[in-house]
DNA sequence: TATGAATGAGTCTTCATTCAT
DNA sequence: TATGAATGAAGACTCATTCAT
């Protein structure tokens, strides 16, 4: 009887070999120009491939369909993120404040560098939003924002210490995301991120004291 | 940077005759119901207009091509919002904080009513995003909060105060564009307003105060 | 909620217009010529269009993919097959005997003729056989034959007949099938076929005689 | 008529070597494992290779393309029947009668075993069927069946006699690849093979009567 | 003004076979 | 002898838009 297997979207072959590493990396660097130069519904496999200076057929021997690319670029990019998420928020040196003041700035001059790659990543991201890997993906940066929040809003009820770090970490990425769409100046980025900090310290505060 | 072919979006034609704005209509409500049961991915004139009992010939006779759809019912949607900030924000009845508190309970709730059809209108975003129209299609929302945070932030210098209305209304479009991405009980909405609420008013309190 | 529809492997619409109709024909003569002079193997919706001297997507308005043409061109076939087994079997002018001689070789000469063509569209029954549909199309066939046996065979027990009705089916139809695979004179033809009803004959006497 | 590219199918290499028998062996036993899971459709050499733990490369070492293995399944097959028959009719111990009785039930049964792989490999008869070599694969049962036929049909014409055969063998194997098409209950196949052996019981009896 | 048939470029994906290592 | 990466032609199917009627 036939058996006809869900197509996986995660890498069709563990790459062992330099070759095929380099392959891999040419594939996603060729992913991430055509993304940048020609826009998410320009993003086909054969310009990918052609732009790799590789054949569909290697393409597909390393990646097993579309989406697996853009869900690696974007796991990638997300994995990114988690260290840095990590190295900041984990600076026992500082006050929860700073380190919380420095996040948003980190986080949001890395959102708006390679702006064009990144919206249309999001703009992609019907094609590889349903892939069941991408549940897991966040679950890690999930953890470091609950150990910083511990440690933010000591003693507050985890509930509500729960929902401010999910306040935080959507309004962040997803504000992020949107300031992403237009070409905006670095210091307009500084005056949000700025703004952004106050509104989280005052809102930390605020919980804090309750 | 990615080239975009940049066709005129806006309705072909000023429908005066009741024939033609019931035919709109038509279109419009079947478009919705295309977003919602089949998605983004597969909106096409076709199904639109099937849909709507009208050939696809009619279809073009009043929308110069299917971007202009998509754009039509997001604008439309964006006019209904603007209405809802203008009502509750202008209740001069109440303190700008009750107001904001309504607002974003009013705000977040309308937005994930009807998730799949805005889900869909996000993704399909990238079709009509860069339409020369779409740029006016927030000013009036702007004018409307920029009057409100007047009156929130009386004496508060221009700049600080665009930045802060800014923020808060990227925050709430964009965090409830997030909401909608998955499905949300109630209860879990109404958690997340409270948050947020509680995010604003700490925020505008802490930027009066300085 | 996004719905994916099942392919259905009837046509796509009922032709009503005199040019669809003609259309349709095109199609399936052209599917013909394509089967014959190709094979199975080369039979592709592309040449199959090319050949109708119609574009792909035309073709594809009037059948929802490439198997419901094969299973288009099958049906029609079998509709002529049942008809003729009805004229013959149905002639009370004549023994049973002397109608299932003239049936088999009836058939046996038909399958004969346009024997590539049969052939190519047995190759390519993998394509269509699981379709629902596919089993609907023999039942009218079963029915009559069915009528014959209670007439050849009277008085003898149901479960019986119908096993002898199943076999003499399968022989003729199964062997025709066969007999197509390779070129056979006429008179080769005659010659099984005097075979064969002499075969069902004596068969039928002893089934009777039980 | 169809174009014929008409590739050398025999093995590439008589491998003498244990080591060639050995992987020989396990190619075709992956083969048919690719065709019972996947059906004739999958089956590529891809899957072969994989399935037999071998390369590609190695693939193409003992086969010189993927329908020689086909035919090698098809061919090994054909030998066994081929001794079946001849162990079966070969049986002085019993009359004709028993014997083509026995051959029937044992035939049929045997085809309905491992009806998966039959089925598909006859899906796959079109990429293997053209090959010169195919011809002669059947001669040996032809001689089996013929000197079966003089023991049973003493005294008849050879013309006769022949096509006698050759219609036994046809029904046989014809309706045999038909019965596969389905599931069939074994009792169901008793069944069949009871009517098919009386069938030919009869027919034997009335050519030897004329 | 309405219709809806027709177009055909464009998309993803597969797979037999080769050949450098 | 074995490997398995690389190739790229080929195939099924979709869909925005036009235009003859």
């Amino acid at each position: 009887m036939p058996k006809r297997a869900t197509p996986r979207i995660s890498s069709r072959k563990q790459p062992r070999q330099a070759r095929s590493e380099g392959l891999v990396t040419a594939i996603l660097q060729a992913a991430i120009r055509v993304l940048a130069e020609e826009g998410a519904q320009r993003f086909t496999t054969a310009r990918v491939a052609e732009k790799a200076g590789v054949s569909v057929g290697s393409l597909y021997q390393y990646f097993p369909n579309k989406a697996s690319i853009l869900y690696r670029l974007q796991s990638d990019e997300w994995r990114e993120t988690t260290e840095q998420w990590r190295t900041i928020l984990g600076d026992q040196a500082r006050s929860p404040a700073d380190r919380l003041r420095n996040l948003v700035h980190a986080f949001l001059h890395s959102e708006v560098e390679e702006a064009e790659v990144r919206l249309a990543l999001a703009d992609a991201a019907p094609l590889y939003r349903d892939a069941a890997e991408a549940q897991e993906i966040h679950a890690e940066g999930d953890r470091i924002i609950e150990a910083f929040m511990v440690e933010a809003l000591p003693g507050v009820q985890e509930t509500a210490r729960q929902v401010a770090g999910d306040l935080i970490v959507m309004t962040m990425t997803a504000v992020g995301k949107e300031l992403t769409a237009t070409p905006r100046a670095n210091s307009e980025i500084d005056a949000y991120a700025n703004a952004m900090s106050d509104m989280f310290i005052a809102y930390l505060e605020k919980v804090q004291s309750v």
